[in-house]
DNA sequence: TTTAGGG
DNA sequence: CCCTAAA
């Protein structure tokens, strides 16, 4: 008693622990070897001995049980393993699966929490009386013991197997606590079913330390725990699972397997899944193991992607997040993009939240205000408006600023370029800005091809103001196209000079650089781009400009007619 | 806001 | 095309 409670975690660090118990191994091992060499037979304690002779040691048990009872159950604790002769682990096998197919009654289909040995029919053990010795059974009375282990009916004819599962399930039986049996040093030994209950008890609300267990079985008459090694592995852990199944699995597997037995996650392990679940996009769902654990999270804690149709037609994954302060659907592809929302969003928005707008009033003016087609800002003041009644949907504006905007374009437009701007109000519907155009293949978000005309104006307008003008030359030449940015010229104007040096340097070489899809830029207008370039970075603008309206602005004219 | 330049 | 630093 006094040793035990020396061993309890409170009293003693855990290294002290280690220490202590390791030693105290050693002498378990000690005596435990004396006393089987002086084991000497006289008692009358009902036995049953599992695989060796029939020769009772009940000297043995007495002498345990004294010294049990004199407090020097740790000492004294019979440690040994069983011994399970392992020679026929393939046949087990076989017989394992035979097991399963024959007499596979509610063994593992049944409901975990209600196992099976208890739940089809109970074991009687009733029926195993007096002393019985397993070895000298025959097959069918080993069955039987087995039918009264068990409480089911086994085909099964090898003896070890049965020995060994009779052994097994009496000794894990989650009816033990019930019964009077307890396996004890290699022995079968029907007990008081007051210590064994208590023992299952106390071992059920024990932890894996060993310490404890030992603790909690100082005192019981017989100690169901067998030695693997220097591991201590109690019988007792295996009250939470008494199912064949598990049971038969284990079988087959070396006595070692006793220790690996599948313990719970830790909530540290829990924890760490559920993290890097959260992690991870939601659209490649892993695989549900994760998900299947102790249902330690609510369903809802899990993201689920919602499938939903934006205005072109372009299946997007969108999934719950809070933007400015109102939960919406956001694109999973974008989560926490950097600045202001793509200009689509709105459409998303305005499907989902047609009513919560929680965004700023600045964010979606620029979100769809930079879609709006119009002559000028009143206009676009107004469209927006008009767009942003909770009740309209995107398709129903765009339906209704198109003719709109057609009619802005064929208004401002010199005659030739009405052509282009056409094609343009026609691929610079809203709902190309993502799908594929018959024209150029898939576009990007925000993407507007540059129309011949538009780089025309473009040209021209870098010729009259100069490059960097951005704001005049879009004032100018792009009123009505409310899309293009200054920076978008400024952008189209670097790519143009990119392309125009490319040009000069080697012409086959750009032809073949371009990207396939991409319009190509007629000749002479890359011609005119370089020659606006030289003449920004050259000298005097207006002398280099006339000069260069003089000498190219009428190949130009005619390169482009002819592209008409 | 606009421009210039990097990404 | 987007973003941002400067001006």
């Amino acid at each position: 008693m006094k040793n035990l409670h020396l061993l309890r975690p409170r009293q003693r660090s855990q290294k002290g622990n280690r220490k202590y118990i390791g030693v105290m191994l050693q002498q378990v091992k000690q005596e435990e070897n004396l006393r089987l060499s002086n084991a000497s037979p006289k008692h009358s304690s009902t036995l049953m001995t599992v695989d060796g002779q029939c020769s009772d040691q009940r000297e043995n048990l007495s002498a345990v049980e004294e010294k049990l009872q004199t407090n020097h159950s740790l000492k004294e604790g019979p440690l040994r393993t069983p011994i399970l002769n392992d020679s026929s682990n393939n046949q087990l096998v076989s017989e394992e699966i035979s097991l399963k197919s024959t007499d596979g009654l509610a063994v593992g289909g049944s409901s975990a929490s209600v196992p099976a040995s208890c739940s089809s029919s109970m074991p009687d053990f009733s029926r195993i009386k007096g002393e019985i010795c397993l070895d000298n059974q025959t097959v069918r009375e080993l069955q039987e013991t087995f039918r009264a282990t068990f409480g089911r009916e086994t085909t099964v004819k090898d003896k070890l197997w049965l020995k060994r599962r009779i052994a097994m399930g009496l000794t894990n039986s989650c009816d033990v606590s019930t019964t009077t049996f307890t396996i004890k040093d290699n022995v079968l030994v029907r007990t008081k079913a007051k210590d064994t209950q208590s023992v299952m008890e106390i071992c059920k609300n024990t932890s894996q330390t060993n310490e404890m267990v030992y603790d909690s079985c100082k005192d019981v008459a017989t100690i169901p725990a067998v030695k693997v090694g220097d591991q201590q592995v109690l019988f007792c852990k295996r009250l939470r699972k008494p199912e064949v199944d598990n049971e038969c699995k284990e079988d087959v597997c070396t006595e070692q397997s006793a220790s690996k037995r599948v313990r719970k996650p830790t909530k540290r392990y829990i924890e760490e899944l559920s993290e890097s679940d959260t992690r991870e996009c939601a659209g490649r769902c892993e695989s549900s193991t994760k998900h299947s654990g102790n249902g330690h999270f609510s369903p809802k804690s899990i993201i689920s992607p919602v499938c939903v149709f934006s205005t072109d037609e372009t299946a997007l994954i969108t999934r719950q997040d809070s933007f400015g302060g109102s939960g919406v659907q956001v694109p999973y592809v974008s989560r926490m993009r950097r600045g202001r929302p793509r200009e689509n969003f709105m459409s998303i928005m305005q499907q989902y939240h047609p009513n919560g707008m929680g965004m700023s009033v600045d964010v979606a003016k620029s979100a769809l205000g930079a879609r709006i087609s119009q002559q000028d800002n009143e206009t676009g003041e107004k469209n927006w408006k008009d767009r942003a009644t909770p009740k309209h949907n995107q398709q129903q504006m765009v339906a209704k600023t198109e003719p709109e905007k057609e009619n802005v374009v064929k208004c401002i437009d010199e005659p030739e370029t009405v052509y282009f701007d056409n094609i343009d109000s026609g691929d610079n519907s809203d709902c190309n800005l993502t799908s594929p155009t018959s024209k150029y293949g898939v576009r990007r978000k925000h993407h507007r091809a540059w129309t011949l005309s538009e780089v025309i104006k473009l040209v021209e307008g870098v010729s009259k103001y100069g490059a960097g003008r951005w704001s005049e030359i879009k004032k100018v030449a792009f009123a009505s196209y409310a899309y293009r940015t200054s920076v978008d010229l400024k952008d189209k104007w670097r790519n143009l000079l990119r392309a125009s040096f490319a040009q000069g340097s080697n012409d086959k070489g750009m032809r073949n650089s371009r990207k396939h899809g991409s319009m190509p830029i007629p000749a002479p207008i890359l011609l005119r781009v370089r020659q606006l370039a030289e003449k920004d970075s050259g000298g005097t603008p207006d002398l280099s400009s006339s000069k260069f309206i003089g000498c190219s602005g009428r190949s130009v004219l005619d390169s482009r007619s002819g592209y008409l």
